[in-house]
RNA sequence: GCCGGAGUGGCGGAAUGGCAGACGCGCGCGACUCAAAAUCGCGUCCCGCAAGGGGUGAGGGUUCGAGUCCCUCCUCCGGCACCA
């Protein structure tokens, strides 16, 4: 017997797949196809990384399960060349971007090559290459020619000590990522992409594609809609108007102030008419130079200013209200202003409280049970009743009483009715008096006013309408009479401290009324307006729409999502394909004149002004107006690296087309992509970007599709010990090269698979990698030593095992539980190694192998001498009548559910059969006799349970 | 704070509401060997000699039966975060 020799074995069959191209796809449309596509990866210099292997291996296994199946396979591979770590390193070094990532792909490629991955490298792209970002230019010009690109001045992130702009993701903690100096923002004219135009059908589509829950989740959060009314508040003295954005209009007459964000372009208009305007000048100012950590530090006290000398109309009260200035509100998101209610709205309470504005009460808390037996009936009549709870405070300590209703497990305070003529604090003392026994009640007091409750009352079989006062009882010692024996047994008393009574209540509206305790005045929920002229009484929902319309205010959706930041101030990226004319202002490159071609210059460093280091190449910047033929200036910003990736997966279809980006028939065919798989940090930008972008060329008809990816799936990341992410910097990235070498591609393949459950992340570790090396061998040596004096028809016992084998991997792949497809081919050797298996079951399992471990699966099919090529073979599928007619099963035997036995029953066995076989079981029948049967539960093929009483 | 995900042996982890711990790592014992490695066999949740009992983050509930479903809470991980 030869010696597994996974070097030798791997190196032919990649040569072998190599030279009959055996994964190029064919653009042939009469066969159906698949197209399977994992993220692109950047090229760096640390080479392949195992969390690469570890998704690209799963999609390798679904491409090549769908290739046996008889699909037209599309995987494809490709380079994200653009970005910054290769910039840095020129920069760093003097070494030209394009030589950087030469070598690098060079690495990657021969890597991805030796794990036998089944790419088609004829299709093989690169972002950075002219005749590839041609198309991403030429996208560029379809989005600005469509009023989707435009200029405009926005805050970046500014190293004052590398006198560099950097990403958002180069910025850590606020902190510069190289030099741990603190970010400034800085103000600079951009490119921007109206990605906001496309927010409502990215949110909407969603609906339609099958990408993982949480990817579908994180994007809705991320795009973040939100319903609420456009309500004018006019500037007294001028004719300006604060238009401000606000989902609770129904709190409107409770607004006291107004608030502009300090970018707010009102403010400079406004200040001249105000008393102050140096310090509000001062006061933007100031604001702008907070860094982001300051800024978002918790536990910050907001800090405004306001605008002395001139003041607001609240619409609603008709009443002044100030103007301020403050940062807690946000110039970027709906109209950059509010309205501050400070009453129910914790920010503006917080804000009112510190600059003590006035703070006016106009919801009262109305809490409406939906769930459980004591929700509201629909469709039925509510009994209004008064009621009051009283919060007890012991005479000494700092304690509270909570009481405990015993039969419905309610918990709160002292509650009852108010009798008719009665007053609440005689109604408190009256009930805290027959349910507690407490004599000596020293002083009582209402706190705030009434809340509302609408519940279904079980014992009395109605809806109820409650209205609750709530009553602050003080004792004065803890004396008691003896209460009524009906009340006693009712409910349990306990002192508890505030922290405990926060846990201990139950239900909510107690909890409104015990915050009130505890000093928090604030309520941000619904209910029944009150000092709100004729609106008071309606309820919440109504009052939004009605008093949103009164004022002449407009109701809208507006939403997170932000547009898109398109200018970097870089060297190693796309060129923008636009020219600023003296006389003409903003003109792109004509379409035949691109690409525009990145000049190679001689330093990558950013200027000192932050701006590119192509701004610094005159010969290149200095061009003709394509408009007018005038003097004119090239724009030296490039494109973020997003750019690229957001239609990779277009150019795959038709890589080498030199006419369109891809033409209509290859998409036609191709796309969309059947199933992508990525990591779960791209899932708000690159993966919404893209989305974007496909949208955009399907409203040009340049897609066939509006949707990019059918089905998206995500991998957990491979940590490294400790739970934290591989990097260079921290000297713990796995170079798979070595376990390649010393376990084979094979056994990493089936490693990374094994590891855990593919959605979720993994700490790697090198110890177990010998388990799946182990399981090669084993089919090696068991297959190896294959002779034809084997049985040639399977035992009924192996045909089950196989067919289980077959269906549990096929839906394992599908699902991407790889882990428990590993495991099954394991079982599935261990059972063929106990047995004398047949050529037949051999040649199953080395199919369902394959795309696990290609090699040694090609190999052993090929020592086998079997006459059809693997790949001819196809994928097993289960035979159609399995032998589970005839099945027996173990039948797990209980009593009160614990498991005290088992026995074979046939599946078929009829419930009386069974029963009976199993009640003379030795294990069950003394049990039996010793107690009293009540019943028998017989689940066929499962369980037989049975229920016995008083059982010694 | 809000939105997700997860808590099961020494470890990675299995388990359509139906025999908890599959499969693998590690460990222990044995076989082979002069010996070791490799390989093979057996064992390996906890208490108990055994019979038996206990056990899936904690506490309740639903069910003949709960790791799985419901409620309350705790811990860890990820995302968003002054979004009006």
């Amino acid at each position: 017997m030869e010696g597994y020799d996974h070097r030798k074995i791997e190196k032919k069959w990649q040569e072998k797949w190599e030279h009959e191209k055996a994964f190029q796809a064919k653009d042939d449309t009469s066969k159906e196809k698949e197209y399977v596509l994992i993220e692109f990866p950047y090229p760096s210099g640390d080479g392949l990384h195992v969390g690469h292997i570890r998704s690209w291996t799963a999609l390798d296994i679904v491409a090549r399960k769908r290739r046996l199946e008889g699909k037209n396979v599309l995987y494809p591979i490709g380079w994200d060349a653009f970005g910054l770590p290769t910039e840095n390193y020129a920069i760093k070094t003097g070494k030209d971007p394009r030589v950087v990532t030469k070598e690098n792909t060079d690495i990657f490629r021969r890597q991805i090559k030796s794990l036998g991955l089944s790419f088609d490298w004829s299709r093989e792209i690169n972002t950075s290459d002219p005749t590839y970002y041609k198309w991403t230019q030429w996208i560029f010009l379809q989005l600005y020619k469509h009023g989707l690109a435009y200029k405009a001045k926005t805050l970046i992130n500014w190293c004052p000590k590398d006198k560099i702009g950097l990403a958002n993701e180069e910025v850590i903690d606020g902190a510069c990522e190289r030099c741990g100096t603190l970010v400034q923002k800085r103000e600079k004219e951009q490119w921007m992409l109206a990605i906001t135009k496309y927010a409502k059908r990215l949110y909407e589509d969603l609906d339609s594609v099958n990408y993982i829950e949480q990817a579908k989740i994180q994007q809705r959060n991320w795009i973040g809609p939100s319903e609420g009314a456009q309500i004018a508040f006019p500037v007294l003295g001028s004719d300006k108007k604060i238009e401000v954005f606000t989902t609770r209009p129904d709190t409107l007459y409770g607004a006291t102030y107004v608030v502009l964000a300090p970018e707010h372009p009102l403010v400079l208009e406004l200040a001249p008419l105000t008393k102050n305007k140096g310090a509000i000048e001062t006061y933007v100012k100031a604001t702008r130079q907070t860094s982001e950590i300051e800024r978002t530090a918790e536990a910050r006290e907001k800090t405004g200013i306001l605008m002395e000398g001139i003041c607001a109309i609240n619409p609603g009260t008709k009443e002044a209200v100030a103007i301020f200035v403050a940062d807690y509100v946000l110039g970027s998101y709906a109209t950059g202003a509010i309205m501050g209610v400070p009453h129910h709205d914790e920010r503006d309470f917080e804000f009112a409280k510190s600059k003590g504005l006035p703070i006016k009460e106009v919801i009262e808390a109305l809490v409406v049970r939906e769930q459980g037996e004591d929700a509201v009936k629909k469709d039925m009549p509510f009994t209004e009743r008064r009621a009051v709870v009283a919060v007890i405070k012991h005479p000494s300590k700092d304690k509270y009483l909570g009481v405990r209703w015993k039969r419905t497990g309610w918990q709160g305070f002292v509650i009852g009715g108010i009798e008719e003529g009665e007053e609440a604090q005689e109604a408190a003392k009256r009930e805290v008096r027959e349910e507690t026994g407490y004599k000596n009640i020293r002083a009582v007091g209402i706190l705030g006013g009434p809340i509302h409750a609408q519940f279904y009352q079980t014992l009395k079989a109605e809806n109820r309408f409650a209205h609750f006062q709530l009553v602050l009882v003080e004792l004065g010692d803890e004396e008691k009479t003896e209460i009524a024996p009906e009340e006693k047994v009712l409910h349990e008393f306990l002192w508890l401290s505030p922290e405990k009574m926060t846990a201990f209540i139950t239900h909510r509206d107690m909890q409104i009324l015990w915050d009130r305790v505890i000093g928090k005045i604030c309520y941000s929920g619904t209910g029944i307006l009150v000092n709100s002229g004729q609106f008071s009484g309606l309820q919440s929902e109504e009052a939004k729409k009605k008093i949103t319309e009164f004022v002449g205010g407009v109701w809208l959706t507006v939403f997170k999502l932000r547009d898109w930041v398109f200018s970097r101030q870089r060297y190693w990226g796309e060129p923008i394909p636009m020219i600023l004319c003296k006389k003409c202002g903003w003109v792109p490159v004509p379409e035949d004149e691109l690409p525009v071609i990145l000049p190679e210059v001689t330093h990558y460093q950013p200027t000192d002004t932050g701006e590119s280091p192509l701004a610094t190449i005159s010969h290149w910047i200095h061009t003709t107006c394509p408009s007018c033929g005038g003097e004119a200036t090239r724009e030296s910003d490039v494109m973020p690296n997003w750019a690229g990736s957001s239609w990779y997966y277009l150019r795959y279809c038709d890589p080498k087309n030199t006419k369109e980006f891809a033409s209509p028939e290859h998409l036609k065919y191709w796309t969309p992509v059947d199933w992508y798989n990525g990591g779960m940090e791209h899932t708000t930008l690159h993966l919404l970007y893209s989305r974007f972008w496909h949208k955009f060329l399907y409203d040009l008809a340049l897609v066939p599709t509006s949707e990019p990816y059918a089905k998206r799936t995500s991998h957990g990341l491979i940590l490294a010990k400790g739970g934290e992410k591989m990097s260079k910097s921290k000297g713990n990235v796995i170079n798979p090269d070595g376990l390649i070498e010393r376990f084979g591609a094979d056994s990493l393949r089936l490693y990374e698979m094994f590891i855990g459950p593919f959605d979720q992340p993994v700490i790697w570790s090198d110890t177990n990698i010998i388990g799946t090396r182990r399981f090669v061998e084993r089919a090696w040596r068991l297959i190896s030593t294959f002779t034809q004096h084997q049985k040639t028809v399977m035992s009924p016992e192996a045909v089950r095992m196989m067919s289980h084998s077959i269906a549990k991997i096929s839906s394992d792949i599908e699902s991407l539980k790889m882990n428990t497809a590993v495991s099954q081919l394991m079982i599935l050797l261990n059972h063929l190694e106990s047995t004398t298996p047949t050529m037949q079951a051999l040649e199953t399992f080395l199919r369902l192998l394959s795309p696990f471990a290609p090699h040694v699966a090609g190999e052993l099919w090929e020592k086998m001498g079997t006459t059809t090529a693997m790949e001819k073979a196809g994928w097993p599928t289960t035979p159609k009548e399995s032998a589970t007619e005839l099945e027996v099963a173990l039948v797990a035997l209980q009593i009160n559910g614990k498991v005290r036995a088992t026995i074979e029953l046939p599946l078929k066995a009829s419930e009386r059969e069974a029963l009976e076989k199993a009640r003379l079981h030795p294990a069950i029948s003394p049990r039996l006799a010793r107690g009293k049967e009540v019943r028998a539960v017989y689940v066929p093929g499962r369980v037989i349970n049975f229920v016995v009483s008083d059982v010694a």
